[in-house]
Parts: C-alpha cells; sequence; structure tokens
DNA sequence: CAGACGTAGTACGACAGACGTGGTAAATGA
DNA sequence: TCATTTACCACGTCTGTCGTACTACGTCTG
C-alpha cells in the first residue's frame, strides 16, 4: 500500500525542514533524501514540493539563494533552501503537535497483532 | 497546543468509524464520545462532522436512519449512522495506513526527551 | 416566566494544501 | 543520437475543513 498524500497533509512543510534541519538543499536532493530516509515508502510530488517552497518562503520559514553551475559538469542552476529561525522554531511546534495527533489517534486505531 | 484539524485531515472519518464499530450513533453523541476518549484534546467541529457523514454516505460506508422521539422527554429527532461492511473495510485499510504513515514519519520527529 | 444553556441538525461559501497536466531546458549515458 | 536524468515552474482542479449563520425543541435557574 502506498501512502496517500492526504494523510501527511500538513507535514510536508514538516519534512522538508527536517532536511533542511543540517544542511541547505534544493528540490530534486531534497526529493531523492526524502525517498532515501523512507526506502521509497513516501515519494513527494513534485508540484506539492514546489508549492510547499512557495509557501514556507512566503511564510519566513526558509531562505532561497541561486547557485550557477560555476564548476563545469555540475549540472544545472539550482534553487537552494535554507532554513530559518522561524523555520526552526515552526518545526519544532510541529513535532510536538505531531506527538500531541499520534497520542489522540491512538484511542482510533485498532492494531491487528496477528496481520503485522 | 490544541490540535489543528488539518493535522487529522482524512481521519475524521476513520474516527468517526471507529465510534460506530460497537454501536449506532448519532451526530452530537459522536461527538461528546470523541471528546471524552480523547479528554477534550480533539474535538472536531460540527461542520466537519456532518459532512464526514454525508461523504461516507455517499461512499457506501454508513447508513442513516431516523429516530423520532417515541418516548415524551427524550428530545429531538435524531439521524442514527450504523457502519456497513464497506465501511467496516474501509476502516481496516485506514488503521493499516496510519501505521504505515507513523513509521514514515518517525524519520523526521526529532523528539525533545527534556520536554516531555 | 424569561432567558440562558444544552441538545440536534442543516445550508452556504471560502480557504488552503495536494496534485494532475503540461511545459522548458540543460547534462548525462548508452 | 536519442532517451533518461536532472532541475524547475505555471495553471487549474479537487476535496476536506471550517467560519458563519440559522432552525428548533427541552430543561434549568433566577
Amino acid at each position: 500500500m502506498a501512502i496517500s498524500s492526504d494523510v501527511i497533509r500538513g507535514y510536508n512543510d514538516t519534512i522538508i525542514l527536517y532536511v533542511l534541519l543540517n544542511s541547505d538543499s534544493y528540490g530534486y536532493e531534497i526529493s531523492k533524501e526524502i525517498r532515501r530516509l523512507t526506502d521509497d515508502k513516501y515519494v513527494i510530488k513534485e508540484t506539492t514540493l514546489y508549492s510547499a517552497f512557495t509557501r514556507m518562503e512566503r511564510n519566513g520559514y526558509i531562505e532561497s539563494f541561486e547557485v550557477e553551475p560555476e564548476a563545469e559538469g555540475t549540472g544545472k542552476r539550482r534553487t537552494y533552501y535554507r532554513i530559518t529561525e522561524a523555520g526552526r522554531a515552526y518545526y519544532q511546534e510541529k513535532c510536538e503537535e505531531w506527538l500531541l495527533t499520534k497520542d489522540v489517534m491512538a484511542h482510533f486505531i485498532l492494531e491487528d497483532p496477528v496481520k503485522r
């Protein structure tokens, strides 16, 4: 079963910010990193990714900067993103909210130990 | 912190179906039950609840029946809902999906043991 | 007995995140 | 040479959620 994206709705931002926590990155790389981390269990859609960038930059959670391919053979021009202080704070908040959500949902989920 | 509803987006149906698993119920009662189970941590909005009913009935996950206040002093007319077989199957699916989602999200959440 | 509050439900419209479709363009590999 | 990978973007649609507003009955309290 693939994860329907609506499940994660509202958490794509959190996922992207997590990737940016330790190093600046750009769309395509972030997308690959998410696939890598989840063993392809979650594949973010391109349009979702780029619209998240727009939204988060508008909200001040990330900043962008263009990187031209100075060295030859480094591919095309890229738009890098850097997480801001506000972004880090927002990430923290969303983590706490997630933990709360997990607790709440636990009341409504019957796990089937036989099936797992 | 209150749970922003968008977090749970797509899982309100699951939550409602859980309440209906063991007994038929109606809007107002289901709403109270959700609050009770979560210690008021999650309060479903009225409009969200009733639009979920419409959607789920359309999809065949629940069936409705009217109950008139036969005995005097039992309040107003109520619309009861009953979960269908398709609804039970859907609930099971969503549970499995939730477990998968939890696993995926775990990669992107840093828990702060100090703060908890 | 008036008004507040709890019970029970509905209509309508707006918003926002996710995503489908389709496109540009350069670099790489077979 | 031609497909594939890399890299990004515009536009429009869909859908779940929610704000606002409304109806209507019963009960409790001052």
